[in-house]
DNA sequence: TTGTATGCGTTATCAT
DNA sequence: ATGATAACGCATACAA
């Protein structure tokens, strides 16, 4: 029992309500009422209660607040661990730090977890049953999450960061397979005849969506689409330099990454084999990472704020919390291509409007969605 | 009220002590006993438990297990979020999933705090006094971070990554000293005569020490410090470009960068300026970030493994938990020379015993030292 | 070895 | 507008 009559503030032990509302002259439920801005309380009291609250920098047990309110202002965040080189690429760092971002300013706290399939049963099960989360942002990438399922299946509130394929859910996502369109429609723009392309994986649905992009872009320009040209990477710098080694045999005059990590595989490969860019073949990326304006030359990209995307997610999240049985959110947010030397100029012989020297760096919004 | 006689598992709802006790047939306390392994239970009661447990994936409710036990397996990580661009350097997130993998394996979860200034006395009252964590693991690298203070002041177990300059508080660091001295003597030893260094920031605890290693070895070696040769970026990219443009001045043949990232800077720095890594100039880094094997040339460096210390750090962090009282922990943690080509080597004049060709890759262990 | 009773700090329901 | 009191789910001292 912490018995402080009038002594001063301390951190050695935790105050409670009870010594709150000791101090301040008044019940254990009125400094509750206060706290949780219940409109019942005079003015007066108020203002006194909060005072003490500020001086001794009360901070109410979340354990407790748990388990007699089901609420403690935590969200879990989830983040899928699978490939190891998953923090070379600042993705989901940024990510996380978005998400963290909104959660101090909501007075939220945040719960990580790096999903470890071998861990993955339990935790699944600390996540639904610890009793201590609000919701969850899952950034799951594979389309068939067993987790995004099991969260699916549970009441947890949650938000999805990338759509999924099948299930009802809410999420955010970027309109990758426009995205994607857009950047190989670039490349044709420019005279590229032999497009190629280094996907992502594709059970992951960033991963397969940037692929239907790239594949929408040929097909509207009534271009056949050569197997060989297209070959999967993992998103890591390694499996894009791999997979331009097998591409280089076709001698493709461009590239499309889905990833920038995997471009700048793709711009090693090039480079060892002495190939030119982008004179000889021209490669775009995407995620627009900070390294991605540094390499020889910069890299033409398409821009998308993973951080940004993490405070969204938060936010709408606390909104599904604050509104339960609200409608399913479905946010796509926006996107800009980002035109760096990586993928030349036009080759001069139609378009005459090119305005005199290619641009050193130009970029162009695509959308802004938000669906309900 | 959970009044399931018999029914099937469900998500929905979830269980309770009391309704393990009844499927099993026993009192609350056994099961409770049954969870926390305590001595006290006969085997076979303990089986049949167990399977009910199993059966219906029960999972005790955090908040309630905290507030009763003062105990919730939940740890804190605090992480410094000062500089923006701290996310292009993968240590700290290397670090976070170091921490958070050896939470996984040992049944604790994380809570994640990206330490912002302006949120920075709310934080430390959430820490510390939100009844959740058991400890925290803070990788600070101010070196009179309030947080730190707070934490020291508190009794709230926790360890530090990186050594603390003046608190006797349990730490694990790597001997940055001697890392960056040994970086600086391999210098000297391959015949540099004009030495500069690119420091972090001095109010940094790893920026110091590492600046201390570099005048040790001039020192040792009776050079003299021209201050002219030193100059203080950020751990960042851009700062260690900037840096050394500065230094280009004094027309340097070797450079020792405090992080990976500036000595990018300053490579992409050098290489504006039309000279050779290495027979112009000479370039060390430190931390051996994945990005370093593969520059052009491959970058010289030392090599820590951040998710290992995180690991290290939460092992620790457990048996502190579970040892109160005990003596205070400094860990110092191995530390790896890693020589590529963008230090050179030997210029042909001394030291017979040069064994042919320049070793494309070449490793020198430094040390391991744990004091108590 | 097992069951009973109490308390952890908060919210919420009921009086007043 | 405020105060007493009963949960919330668990651990644990104590009784049996």
């Amino acid at each position: 029992m912490c018995m402080l009559l009038g002594a001063l503030p301390t951190n050695l032990m935790p105050l409670t309500l009870e010594d709150i509302a000791r101090l301040s002259g008044v019940s254990r439920s009125t400094v509750s009422r206060v706290i949780n801005v219940d409109a019942n309380v005079k003015e007066g009291t108020r203002q006194k209660v909060l005072q003490v609250i500020q001086n001794f920098n009360f901070q109410p047990n979340l354990a407790a607040r748990g388990l007699a309110a089901g609420r403690t202002n935590v969200i879990g965040l989830v983040i899928p661990a699978g490939v190891a080189a998953l923090f070379s690429d600042p993705y989901f760092p940024q990510l996380i730090q978005g998400v963290s971002a909104a959660c101090n300013s909501h007075n939220y706290s945040v719960m990580l977890w790096l999903a470890e399939p071998e861990f993955e049963r339990r935790m699944v099960s600390q996540i639904l049953h610890n009793g201590l989360l609000d919701g969850t942002v899952i950034a799951s990438t594979l389309m068939d999450d067993p987790i995004v399922k099991s969260l699916y299946e549970s009441k947890m509130p949650f938000m999805l960061i990338g759509r999924h394929p099948t299930l009802d859910v809410n999420y955010l996502d970027v309109d990758n397979v426009r995205a994607a369109r857009e950047a190989t429609l670039h490349l044709l723009h420019i005279g590229r005849k032999n497009i190629a392309t280094i996907t992502g994986p594709q059970n992951q649905i960033a991963g397969y969506d940037r692929y239907q992009g790239y594949l929408t872009a040929l097909h509207e320009r009534n271009h056949r689409v050569d197997p060989n040209l297209v070959a999967e990477g993992d998103f890591s710098e390694a499996s894009g330099y791999i997979a331009m080694l097998r591409l280089l045999q076709q001698k493709p005059d461009a590239v499309f990454a889905a990833s920038d990590m995997m471009a700048f595989g793709a711009m090693r490969a090039l480079r060892e084999a002495n190939l030119h860019i982008p004179e000889d073949v021209a490669v775009i990326g995407f995620d627009d990472i900070p390294a991605s304006a540094k390499t020889e030359p910069p890299l033409t990209t398409v821009h998308q704020s993973a951080s940004a995307m993490g405070v969204l997610a938060v936010e709408t999240l606390i909104d599904i919390i604050d509104h339960p049985g609200s409608e399913t959110r479905h946010i796509v947010i926006a996107t800009e291509f980002v035109i760096r030397s990586s993928c030349g100029t036009l080759k001069s012989k139609s378009e005459g409007g090119d305005e005199g020297k290619n641009p050193v760096e130009q970029s162009i919004p695509m959308l802004y969605q938000s669906h309900q």
